[in-house]
DNA sequence: AACATAACTGTCCGATCGGTCAGAACTGAC
DNA sequence: GTCAGTTCTGACCGATCGGACAGTTATGTT
């Protein structure tokens, strides 16, 4: 073959960004990424100086974009600066989507693989909190707070204590929902 | 040794659960957890049937937290509903924190690994978002977004089209924010 | 055509992994 | 003490992984 440097790279990128975000950084070897963009184990290896490199790639620009990001919100302040902030940040992340998704299968498909069935409960669970409406905003907020209470869960201990965190936690859940107090 | 059954299995439970917490499921070996619990790694294999059904073990019991809080909620509707619900899943995600953890530290430590500086960046766009407060409510409404935004961004395009989901996504999180529209 | 360089590969390696197995060590009942 | 049953272990196995390396093939320049 011999192609040019940059196209069997460019296909590398692609076919690693697809299986790191089907099977997980983990559960995907350098022979798989090979077999799928058509070339040797040896080849990736002498494109990219190891598998951590590859990942370091995919990410470097959904980093650089957060960063730029930073900057620009850096000098405002106060309803500027949360709006800009939110606005940008959505659009981060719709942006380099697939990338997100990479960091994640990995906990879907342990989530899965097992006995457990946490999809059809999440489901269930995603129901309830969107107070069983199809509407799309009602749904889409409701997976916001899906995994905002998940990661927030998650977080070190430093951020609140436990008290204030649950109350602060059950506030702006509601608040997300768009739920008026009864 | 030879302690009696339940003993070991709890402390190789115990083990597992603080190791897949600090290094993931994938990042954890037998081995590591062996030595952890103080027993040899056969032992382990000897109490449980295999390394998949040590993290069903340990997972069982959020899921069936899980479980119960849907058909305590199943008869519910509107306001309610959605209180019960919420509430009920804070309280599970804060009970079962550790359990949650260990699904997210194979990206922590995939995110740290590596030449990648995102925790730094995660730290700025949290200010940001806490709109530079230092108030235990605006950070912990800052960790939320942060979290909702980044999964409800990995989710399956099903849910909405782009536009509305980049719509709703800003909307409920200026809510979550309590950012009132200027 | 001859040559230097870049692109690529087959093959091998050491390490590590999850898991098996025969048997040792311990335990409690008698 | 004996013995059955439980608990535990060292040694081993096949598979797979990331990576190294010498050598081969293509490319472009003269």
């Amino acid at each position: 073959m011999a192609r040019s440097a940059s196209a069997m790279r460019g296909q590398i990128l692609e076919s690693a960004l697809r299986l790191f975000a089907v099977h997980g950084f983990r559960g995907t070897s350098l022979q798989d990424i090979a077999s799928d963009a058509g070339c040797s184990k040896a080849s990736l290896l002498y494109h990219f100086a190891g598998k951590e490199k590859i990942l370091t790639e995919l990410l470097t620009p959904a980093q650089d974009a957060l960063a730029t990001l930073l900057d620009r919100v850096a000098g405002l302040e106060g309803g500027r600066l949360v709006e800009e902030t939110v606005v940008g940040y959505v659009d981060l992340t719709l942006r380099f989507r697939r990338e997100i998704r990479l960091l994640f299968e990995d906990i879907a498909e342990m989530s899965c693989h097992q006995d457990l069935n946490v999809m059809e409960l999440a489901d269930g669970l995603l129901d309830a909190l969107a107070g069983r409406s199809r509407q799309a905003p009602a749904r889409v907020a409701a997976w916001m707070v899906l995994g905002a209470v998940f990661i927030t869960s998650a977080t070190d201990d430093e951020v609140a204590p436990d008290e204030v965190l649950r109350a602060e936690m059950i506030r702006s859940a509601l608040r997300t929902l768009d739920h008026t107090p009864s």
